[in-house]
DNA sequence: CTAAATAGTTGCAGAATACAACTATGACTT
DNA sequence: AAGTCATAGTTGTATTCTGCAACTATTTAG
């Protein structure tokens, strides 16, 4: 296996993030839309960090999407009024306070969620099980490095 | 292979689809400064995308990035303004042009993807090259599908 | 030859983000 | 225990991005 081999690879690698990046971009608004009417990208983005990752700081939030502190607080003060956000004071410090997704966000998610689904099983219709999960294996070990 | 499975591996590929995206996304606007210290996120992904995948029209990236032709259009002065993007009439239609990435342009990636690829070397370190090479194919056999 | 459609530009308004100043709380030092 | 510094979050301000709409120029269809 030569050294030529690995840079074709791992070129090959990159540049298939980059096109399932512009991809998934480029759906991000209609779904964020399927939610909620009033949500935006980042706001969808954010919410389904909640949803999918478990409740958080919203400097973590901050912090995850490489967003201003402001635009964050912003938007979660958006979401709380939309009913999609609560916020319960950290017990461990009186600064901070820790966001969760509401029941009725995680509903309104499920809902969409299913749409997306569907769009997805029928784009995996022709993949055997067993090929997609390893690619969401191969996923997951690239993913999970340690934070820089 | 039940049901059951299929659908987990399918949740589980959702699921390490956003984390990519998010990680992805975060470093976006650092790449972007990389090339050019002017160069904002939207401009960097047009500008990658010319270089990538070769010149088009402003209307196919507009289409590409589901983002409004003037905004585009901006996007794209500004990028001939800094030198990255050359406009030549489109000889099958007088009023189109086509947009292609300028040497210079092509010579900043170049550099700037040394540096992103350094880091993706780092991150890949204890992979093996075929391993790289299955993930990226699994990524474009995902990616390939017909544009809805 | 006229009418409808398309590529792109520009004016305008609204929204999102960054930056900075500020409050409140916690951690650390002495 | 007091003082200093760091941190969580909010809010004001300015800038920038984006979408929408109106407009020009060119092509395509009837």
């Amino acid at each position: 296996m030569s050294t030529a081999d690995r840079d074709e690879a791992t070129a090959s690698l990159e540049h298939q993030i980059a096109m399932l990046l512009r991809r998934v971009r480029r759906g991000t608004a209609e779904r964020a839309a399927l939610v909620h009417p009033d949500l935006h990208p980042t706001s969808y983005s954010l919410l389904f960090t909640l949803v999918d990752f478990g409740p958080r700081r919203a400097r973590e939030l901050a912090e995850m999407f490489a967003l201003d502190k402001g635009a964050v607080s912003r938007v979660v003060h958006q979401l709380v009024e939309l009913g999609f956000v609560e916020r319960t004071p950290d017990p461990d410090d009186g600064r901070a306070q820790i966001l969760a997704a509401t029941p009725a966000a995680l509903t309104r998610f499920e809902e969409a969620r299913a749409g997306r689904r569907k769009h997805l099983d029928q784009r995996l219709s022709d993949w055997g099980t067993d090929e997609i999960a390893e690619l969401a294996a191969g996923l997951a070990r690239f993913n999970d490095v340690s934070p820089e």
